[in-house]
DNA sequence: TATTAAATCCCCATAAATGGGGAGAAAACA
DNA sequence: TGTTTTCTCCCCATTTATGGGGATTTAATA
């Protein structure tokens, strides 16, 4: 009997899955959790074979909490379940420590699948996943889209949420109480590290990988 | 007996509604779509009572489906079930004639509760949406971020696009084979229709109301 | 057919962002 | 403690975007 959390802020998503997984027989226990501080908090709390964890989520970053649950000896599975099928979220999930990684239009056989796969020992990927994957492998000329996100600060991660807000440079930096000069370099480093060209780049990562949420 | 027609292109969301609502008593057949087209197409096929509508599908927009389903005399009720709380979407979604809408963040009871709202002829919103409509109702004097939102052409559609694909006003110009002076002129439409005050809110709002979709 | 909407293009000017370089002080980390 | 990262600020110059006008042609529509 497999005991399951399922994370996820969308309440219907959660029933949605609970409707999935009590028929089956192998299912034990299900746990649900809306946030990364609720799923941290049941982790430790209850007996968690297996966590369905969605990446975005209010308070924390999936990436986050995979770490995090993944630092205990006796951690549950983890299978990553989210929106975008996107080559870098999945590589920072892999690197996160993640088991499987499913997109949101799984249908039920397959995560039925690869819930066993992962409680077997081994790790699973939905299709659309692995050629995400393999795509990212064979393409080593460029490797931007596919490659890791790197670490934004806390202080870029705020200006990125102001320059989101269509603030400009100016009013950034009397925002922050900072000379336009700073936020300059720090816009810099923002186009650098998110691969992005301007600021439609920096609105759009921000957006594909949930970077308002970290 | 109530016939319903699920649509969403996340296949787990179609089958988690399915197992939330077989288990009820007066629900009667479950159809499913993933895109706008099949939609109009089962629907126009079959009897159906009720649509569940995800409004972000990769063909066509919730606010086309909507208004194309509500041509017919014996057309279903619609309720929206959608992701953002965004006031914009509601509102544009309550003029293409939507019956409900509701949040993912819904539960099964609050659900099944709408569904029989609506299948009784009145008009369901769930409370977050009320709270925003009335929000949107209460400031007059702001009316940028709860007021419709301008339907944009093909044209600027397009050039939002490449925009967001981060080319300049002189590669979208070369792209499309016409003068930067006409790409500016549309840069200025988009700005004005979405209320956006650079670049950074055009990008935003084509995630927020999700115009990459249309 | 008259009217409206869409798409095209131009003028002007200013504001804002990008690209490349360097550099010091503070904080975090090993 | 020494090292690295982060945050801070500045120089230069160029590119790009925004703001406010106006105008014509074509297409759709009432």
């Amino acid at each position: 009997m497999i005991n399951i959390l399922l994370v996820d802020d969308h309440q219907i998503i959660i029933d949605g899955l609970r409707g999935l997984l009590e028929e089956d027989d192998s299912i034990g226990n299900l746990y649900e959790a809306q946030n990364g501080l609720q799923t941290i908090q049941i982790a430790k709390a209850e007996t968690i074979d297996l966590v369905l964890l969605d990446i975005n989520l209010p308070d924390k970053s999936g990436f986050d909490i995979c770490q995090e649950l993944k630092k205990d000896e006796n951690c549950p599975k983890i299978i990553a379940l989210t929106m975008h099928g996107n080559a870098g979220y999945i590589n920072k999930m892999i690197k996160s420590g993640v088991d499987g990684y499913l997109l949101k239009n799984t249908g039920r056989e397959e995560l039925l699948k690869a819930i066993q796969v992962v409680m077997g020992g081994n790790r699973y990927f939905s299709r659309e996943v692995t050629d995400l994957l393999v795509a990212g492998i064979h393409e080593p000329k460029k490797p931007k889209s596919s490659d890791f996100i790197q670490k934004l600060t806390r202080r870029e991660k705020e200006i990125l949420k102001l320059i989101i807000d269509e603030l400009t440079t100016d009013e950034i930096a009397a925002q922050l109480f900072i000379s336009p000069s700073t936020v300059i370099t720090h816009r810099k480093s923002l186009l650098r590290k998110l691969n992005a060209k301007n600021v439609a780049g920096l609105v759009k990562k921000a957006f594909e990988f949930g970077l308002l949420n970290e």
